[in-house]
DNA sequence: AAAAAGCTACTACAGACGTAGTTTTTACTA
DNA sequence: TAGTAAAAACTACGTCTGTAGTAGCTTTTT
């Protein structure tokens, strides 16, 4: 897919777009959380920018305003950040996993969850 | 620790400094892999911005050359990183290593054998 | 010692980012 | 239809990044 590298404020506003589906300028900005709400404008300029990386693409217009729509989806940008990581990490998943562990993010019942998941999805896999 | 926002670039000369433990700008030249090597200055200039971010020191010169040594542990900033990947996906690590395990990155094997060690090293902790 | 080779320190610069002001257009509203 | 409110479009700008050139000092080599 597309090579979209978005940065860590436009990940931010791409999460709204996601969770609005087709919203205004408007409403995405009132979508950020208010802590750090930026002006109208800062985030029509980076909407903009989002357009014209393809990660998002304007649909119709109501009254005066564009409606926008995610062009990428949320998985595809994950698994990209997620390559980007393992490549950090040599390329392996393992020791990133080990590293949650280890930083206590993870812990020994979450991975018997995740394992239970992967060993029923795999079984019932094709 | 130090608050240390490093660039993907930066990360990568502090890939060798770490590997290498006290390099000169020119070892760490060529210790990039040789497809993107950059301008022997544009090390240079990563290096000095390294250091004022506290994240290598000079330790001595040699010769006419100084020689640098990593000011923090390849531990902490992978850490951090890992800490922004995880805010992401929402503060959980859980989404991450499904992720993960969804495109195949890590197997059921990988799995078996994290939460072994982790075993392992849980009862063997105090 | 003079030249050569290698380093450091300083300077530069274009493109990306975050941020937002200003001008122009559009569309309701009285 | 004229006025106004809201949005779009355009412009701007400081900082950060990747990238490197250049001037000048230092060490080594003739």
């Amino acid at each position: 897919m597309s090579k979209t590298k978005l940065t860590p404020f436009e990940l931010e506003i791409m999460d709204v777009v996601w969770k609005l589906g087709e919203p205004s300028v408007r409403e995405v900005q009132e979508g950020l959380s208010e802590k750090k709400r930026p002006a109208y404008t800062t985030v029509q300029t980076i909407l903009l920018r989002l357009e014209q990386k393809g990660a998002v693409r304007r649909t119709r217009k109501i009254g005066n305003a564009f409606l926008f729509q995610a062009a990428i989806t949320r998985k595809s940008v994950y698994r990209r950040i997620l390559d980007e990581v393992l490549a950090l990490f040599g390329g392996s998943a393992q020791p990133v996993v080990a590293h949650l562990l280890e930083s206590g993010k993870l812990t020994l019942e979450d991975l018997k969850a995740l394992e239970e998941a992967e060993t029923k999805k795999g079984a019932k896999k094709k």
